[in-house]
DNA sequence: TATAAGGCTGTACCTTGGTACAGGGTCAAG
DNA sequence: CTTGACCCTGTACCAAGGTACAGCCTTATA
């Protein structure tokens, strides 16, 4: 039987040994054929197939997403549009978390300004700042708060 | 022996009984004096102290951090200096996801736009893009190879 | 033929920031 | 005196995405 081993899958698409049985026990990837040692011998789709995922990954797809196209791909009555609204969800989450760490710099760089070289710990006006919490708009569009809706 | 019960304190600064006992493990407040039954009674200051750790959390600093920074404040030597230097870490790293998530958002833009209704899923460019990888730009600032360094 | 490199399964462990009990003791009201 | 609301400790568990062994088998090379 022919086929790549998973070190040379792994040395091929650069996932790790440990991380391909990982997502094969997800149900990321089939499980490919074994030799007559039990060996796994990975054809040329699943390297397609693993740099799918690589790729979606790198894009900001949770596993549980890149699932979910995997199977639209090969579900013949799936659309386009349907892929084409698991992206715009994606991008609809990247522009929300965009806006609150951009609030979040703002808020600190106006901390951070109020820094004097000089000055103890014990005088810190970037400190008694977080004690008293005078930023609340940052606050108020916080990771944790849209992480919870 | 006077001071509010924890129950008290979870009702007057929202964060959870639990989550509260939790700090307390992970030496971000104090172990408050107990009374005759062994209950925690906890004084103003770790009310105050734990507002300073729900602002400093809604800025996006990790327990560690804010554990560090709680030390410093105590420790007379440290400087506003030495604070404002992890403020700005705070605000690099910032930084670095909002480019990575700026890159993200516009490869997944360019990546919807070629969905086209009436597709089906088999023939769809969005997933012969995932497969293809042909976004590298967007790959080579994601936010796992940020976290890697 | 010895030995290293690589493969197998199964299970446990890691991070971060909590959350959920179980099985008890305490306190205030009726 | 009982009931319900609190509080205590200790332990286990959750998501996500892996990582690390232990203990064993197979394959390639000198």
């Amino acid at each position: 039987m022919e086929g790549m081993t998973i070190g040379q899958v792994s040395r091929q698409t650069g996932v790790g040994i440990e991380t391909l049985r990982f997502y094969e026990r997800e149900s990321l990837i089939p499980a490919p054929p074994r030799n007559r040692s039990g060996y796994r011998m990975y054809q040329p789709e699943a390297v397609a197939r693993i740099a799918f995922i690589r790729h979606a990954k790198a894009l900001g797809f949770s596993l549980a997403d890149i699932r979910e196209l995997l199977f639209l791909r090969v579900d013949a009555a799936a659309s386009c549009l349907e892929i084409k609204e698991i992206a715009l969800a994606r991008i609809a989450d990247i522009e929300v978390r965009l806006s609150a760490l951009t609030r979040m710099r703002e808020a600190l760089q106006d901390l951070a300004g109020t820094c004097r070289a000089g000055r103890s710990a014990g005088e810190c006006q970037l400190l008694d700042s977080l004690l008293a919490g005078n930023f609340v708009d940052a606050e108020s569009l916080s990771l944790d708060r849209i992480e919870e809706q």
